[in-house]
RNA sequence: GGAGGGGUUCCCGAGUGGCCAAAGGGGACAGGCUGUAAACCUGUUGGCGUACGUCUUCGGGGGUUCGAAUCCUCCCCCCUCCA
């Protein structure tokens, strides 16, 4: 493949690459490119959006680079200044070595693991002596360290900004500077601090590296950016069928876009697809099917995720019962219970108040045919199937109770 | 060290003695419409009781009062400004 080519590849889902010219002459120069992401010691449990960086890098190993998959224990007691996070405890020794266990894990889905290196900052930011970091602060300005969005905003509305935070970038860059690194990949939010690491670089007679940033994925909401907190997220851990619920939930207009950062289609497919469904040639609704496909496969094989499809299928689209559901064994006494009492005790809903607004709202169904009756009995050693909305589905078998 | 502001139900946020289980918004859930998409419309959103009702809840403790999220008091926590 040309260097031509291969920039071509590496372009595709990107936000900014600082330079491509510079690029592309070490692409000419044959030689793997040592390329760098950095990741928080914490927050084990990947989503998608960690792995728009993670598919990059994997894209860049299949050319042939080298990938650096550096866990930031060390500069993670910091805690990476943007946004309003504050300083966090360092975490033990053993803390790091299991929450990276879990990260390998999750990433060797995706990632060769021959052709990945994970690295710990720790290993030679510990070394650093006292002498040494002043050394480093040394090689930047506090006029430059402002320039940082959110610095010079919490400065200006009077928000406190701790010193120890002024270092992180210059941590990060000496990352960069200690692995050699020809490339750092992050998200459009790390852009400053791939940037000091560039000229810190220069400044220690390397060559700099070359900035790759991708775009933020928004969540299942489609409004704001994917994370666990906002519960708008879909873990790489998750059950196949959860996941392709979840993607098939994304707004119409994120599809593309999932498209370019989740799967492996070419821009050329990219374009044909966005056309399509332009002309409505194509229905969004198997466009998105297809995305869900792919995307489950990538972590479940196509098996799993041609069952997840048809499992969708089975219970939204055409309204029937999912192929497996729980069983749940219940007593009562030989008078029968209530469908209030029922549902409160199998945990189905939370509470019998619940249970009655769901029954009054026509949310229950009992073998399938929605209750309208709150009062309504169920008798004792029978087997009832019994739905919640459109998702929460058990079989219930109800006992006497001795 | 000094001055001031604040902690309310999942979140934001109103409420300054009874009409408050507590406005409004967000989120969530259910129903409708659909492609279970989004958008939109309707409803619900503390527990127990079918309901009139009742019990617990407004940072924590104690108190005033027939009655407190609202008043007093002590304590804990957060924020801003000045030094």
């Amino acid at each position: 493949m040309t260097p031509k080519e291969q920039l071509e590849i590496i372009r595709q889902g990107t936000e900014e690459i600082i330079s491509e010219e510079q690029l592309l002459l070490k692409l000419e120069s044959g030689k793997p490119l040592r390329v760098k992401a950095g990741f928080d010691p914490t927050a084990p449990d990947l989503h998608l959006g960690h792995t728009v960086l993670i598919r990059k890098l994997r894209q860049l190993q299949r050319l042939g680079h080298k990938v650096f998959f550096l866990i930031g224990d060390f500069t993670g007691m910091i805690g990476d200044p943007s946004g309003r996070s504050q300083t966090r405890p360092p975490l033990s020794r053993n803390q790091v070595l299991q929450n990276s266990h879990t990260y390998q894990e999750q990433i060797f889905k995706l990632l060769e693991p021959a052709k990945t290196e994970v690295m710990f900052n720790s290993d030679w930011l510990d070394a650093l002596a006292p002498q040494d970091i002043i050394r480093l602060c040394g090689h930047y300005t506090l006029a430059r360290m402002l320039e940082r969005n959110d610095f010079s905003q919490r400065l200006r509305t009077g928000q406190p900004i701790g010193i120890h935070e002024l270092i992180y970038p210059l941590l990060q860059a000496y990352d960069s500077i200690y692995l050699k690194a020809d490339m750092e990949i992050g998200g459009t939010d790390q852009k400053f601090n791939l940037l000091v690491g560039r000229e810190l670089q220069r400044d220690y007679a390397q060559p700099p590296q070359i900035i790759l940033t991708l775009p933020l994925l928004e969540g299942t909401d489609g409004k704001q950016k994917m994370s666990k907190s906002l519960s708008n997220y879909v873990g790489i851990t998750e059950p196949a069928k959860v996941m392709f619920a979840k993607i098939m939930s994304i707004p119409d207009d994120l599809m593309l876009k999932y498209y370019k950062l989740l799967t492996d289609i070419s821009p050329r497919q990219a374009r044909e697809l966005e056309g399509d469904l332009a002309s409505g040639s194509k229905h969004p609704r198997e466009a998105k099917a297809e995305l869900a496909r792919r995307i489950v496969a990538d972590f479940n094989g196509w098996e799993a995720a041609k069952q997840a499809a048809a499992e969708f299928d089975r219970i939204h689209k055409r309204r029937e019962l999912p192929k497996e559901m729980p069983y749940i064994q219940l007593s009562s006494p030989g008078g029968g219970i209530s469908l209030v009492a029922l549902l409160n005790q199998t945990g189905l809903v939370g509470s019998n108040s619940q249970a009655r607004r769901l029954i009054q709202q026509g949310g229950v169904y009992l073998n399938q045919t929605t209750v309208r009756d709150i009062n309504i009995k169920l008798t004792v050693g029978r087997e009832y199937i019994v739905q919640v909305g459109r998702r929460i589905f058990a079989r219930v078998r109800l006992n006497v109770e001795q």
